[in-house]
DNA sequence: CGGGCAGGGCTTTTT
DNA sequence: GCCCTGCCCG
């Protein structure tokens, strides 16, 4: 393997990073705080540090790189652009995973050490915290005086074990441990208890730290501004005393967990713990100049200090770029939100999926709203957070299930598909184990591949693409490919309940994306949400961006948290705000509620205009 | 049975 | 800060 010298070493498949940027990727000697404003690209300085450090033997084999990040399509993400970025045998040194994976993967592999009485069995489940359970637990064990959320709060906060002499709130917390563990047959976890158990696996044994130590000399934070306590904690637990380098990526201004645990001095406390040298990207390569501008203003607002970003996005029309669009009626609005839309993606050709319709919060009545307007200009809106069954759109669309089969049909529906027919080939080596170097077997796969296209293809040609035939098709693909094949591969697909979750989630969407489609290709385009105008909350928006923004509802009511002694609502408008690459606008409707005049002013006085429009 | 009232949710990630 | 649910009581 050729190694690059660290001062040769050119960004990978990227034409340029910012000064800063490259300052921050060589620091390898000091740990790193990167505050990045949105645009900035924090996730390409990740994975081009990564490409750094491998390709140059600054983390030479068979040390690796630890990313973690917080959602899963966030660590995939990561892991993805690496990937690209790095040859097949670096790319395999780098690991990245959500919070709750790591800490889960540790559990599972040094399970045996956890100390007594903590020790789970082997089987034991995972259960997704719900206030409402420990609401119930409390009711039904006489602990009513004791706030459900001050308790999940310290049951994921406090350390253990736990002292026996502890407050009340303490021993009923002991006593929720013991009550799971009480049927050693059916324990039931969280995840904030799978981070107590790893935090006590990690810190009674040496041997386990410094395995860490040895094999993680990086490890990369994604969003670091939305860190927990508990997850700071156990990172401490973890790297204390080993000469890991630290690089944290997040921006103060896009905190918006702080009700969910977020630390408020997440910052601070990195670079005092990890004695971190701070550098901030000054660069949106998302939107532009005039954008940027307003959005600075709103920066501005939020911290004082933060500096004006450089943008690198060209700006592609004349007309207003930022409005408060003022309506009497809902119908009113809903009518002109369709009209527009539907005038843009005819006349301007934005595509319906890049312009987005955010909202603070209640998105499916917010559906309900608009559905019957959108419809009558055919328009389809796509509210990502909708179920379809038991889970989300949005969830549904990052399984790999549905990556898999979406492949195969797309294969099936359109004539000459060479990304989709690679992409379906590399899911079978996968799938099957097969060995690339085995060229028998990669002959084999082939000829599959190739025999069930065929087939597919005189299936669907004489099919009706209606919502009757849906699952047909659907078992299809799902037998070519083995339920159980997908069992065994996926981790997550190993029970049969959250197998099903997602496979009746895809039948369920593939009926749907049939209703009022006269072909098959278009209804995979409509599962995806191409072609469709997406609807979300802000929280479901961060991280991605869209040509057009419209915040739907800027009234008093959908804001009743806006408060100017409550920064953090303040840090979701910004959020909104930021996703947009072109234009944002914001609707206010006499009918939702009344107008919020301090965070009007705001947005005037950063140049957006006010008025009641027309078409 | 319905009015009055108190209290909580609203925004959420994770195998 | 509103809206909904659930409970109490007339």
């Amino acid at each position: 393997m050729s190694v690059v010298r660290p001062e040769e070493w050119q960004p990978q498949g990227v034409g340029f990073l910012e000064p800063n940027a490259l300052r921050a990727l060589r620091e390898t000697e000091r740990s790193v705080l990167v505050a990045a404003s949105p645009g900035a690209g924090k996730t390409e300085f990740l994975a081009q540090k990564a490409a750094y450090l491998l390709q140059t033997g600054l983390c030479p084999a068979p040390k690796r790189i630890l990313a973690i990040s917080f959602k899963r399509d966030a660590a995939k993400n990561l892991a993805d652009r690496v990937a690209r970025r790095c040859s097949p045998e670096q790319a395999r040194r780098f690991d990245s995973y959500t919070f709750d994976g790591f800490a889960k993967n540790l559990l599972d592999r040094f399970r045996a050490a956890v100390p007594e009485p903590y020790r789970p069995p082997a089987d034991y489940h995972i259960e997704l915290p719900d206030i409402n359970h420990y609401r119930y637990y409390l009711n039904i064990h006489n602990l009513r005086t004791i706030n459900a959320e001050q308790f999940a709060r310290k049951l994921a906060e406090a350390r253990l074990p736990l002292n026996d002499g502890g407050s009340k709130i303490i021993k009923a917390i002991q006593a929720y441990w013991n009550s799971q563990y009480n049927d050693h047959d059916h324990v039931l976890l969280t995840f904030s208890m799978i981070n107590r158990l790893v935090e006590l696996l990690i810190r009674e044994n040496p041997y386990i730290r410094r395995a860490l130590h040895l094999t993680y000399p990086v490890v990369f934070l994604d969003e670091y501004q939305d860190t927990t306590f508990a997850q700071f904690e156990l990172l401490q637990t973890m790297f204390t005393g080993s000469n890991t380098i630290f690089t944290a990526v997040g921006d103060d201004k896009q905190r918006i967990m702080l009700w969910a645990g977020a630390m408020p001095n997440a910052f601070d406390k990195f670079e005092n713990y990890f004695v971190a040298r701070r550098i901030s990207l000054n660069m949106n390569w998302r939107s532009h100049k005039d954008l940027v501008q307003i959005q600075h203003f709103i920066a501005r607002r939020l911290d004082p200090d933060s500096v004006s970003p450089e943008a690198r996005a060209d700006r592609m029309s004349d007309g207003d770029i930022a409005a408060i669009w003022e309506f009497a009626t809902i119908e009113e609005e809903s009518d002109y939100l369709a009209r527009w839309i539907a005038r843009e993606v005819r006349e301007e050709s934005v595509e319906p999926h890049d312009i987005a319709i955010l909202v603070r919060m209640r998105a499916n009545r917010v559906e309900d709203r608009l559905a019957a307007a959108f419809s009558s200009h055919d328009l389809d809106l796509r509210n990502v957070a909708r179920n379809v069954g038991n889970i989300s759109i949005q969830d549904l669309l990052g399984e790999e299930l549905t990556k898999i089969l979406l492949r195969l049909l797309r294969l099936g529906a359109t004539p000459r598909s060479p990304e989709n027919w690679n992409a379906s080939l590399s899911d079978l080596q996968h799938l099957e184990a097969v060995d690339p170097a085995d060229e028998v077997a990669q002959r084999l796969l082939h000829e599959r591949l190739q025999l069930f296209v065929r087939e597919l293809r005189q299936t669907l040609d004489g099919l009706k693409p209606s919502r009757k035939n849906a699952k047909q098709v659907a078992i299809k693909a799902l037998d070519f490919i083995g339920t159980s094949v997908l069992q065994r591969t996926f981790p997550s697909y190993h029970r049969q309940a959250d197998f099903n979750r997602v496979w009746e989630g895809f039948v369920l969407l593939l009926e749907k994306s049939l209703l009022n489609t006269d072909s098959w290709a278009a209804a995979l385009d409509k599962f995806e949400g191409i072609g469709q105008v997406p609807l979300m909350t802000i929280h479901k928006s961060k991280g991605l961006e869209f040509h057009t923004v419209i915040f739907y509802g800027l009234d008093n009511k959908s804001w009743w948290s806006l408060r100017p002694e409550r920064p953090e609502e303040l840090h979701s408008f910004f959020v909104a705000f930021t996703r947009a690459k072109q234009r944002a606008f914001f609707t206010l409707c006499n009918d939702s509620g009344e107008s919020i005049p301090w965070i009007e002013e705001l947005l005037t006085s950063a140049g957006a205009k006010k008025y009641k429009p027309s078409l």
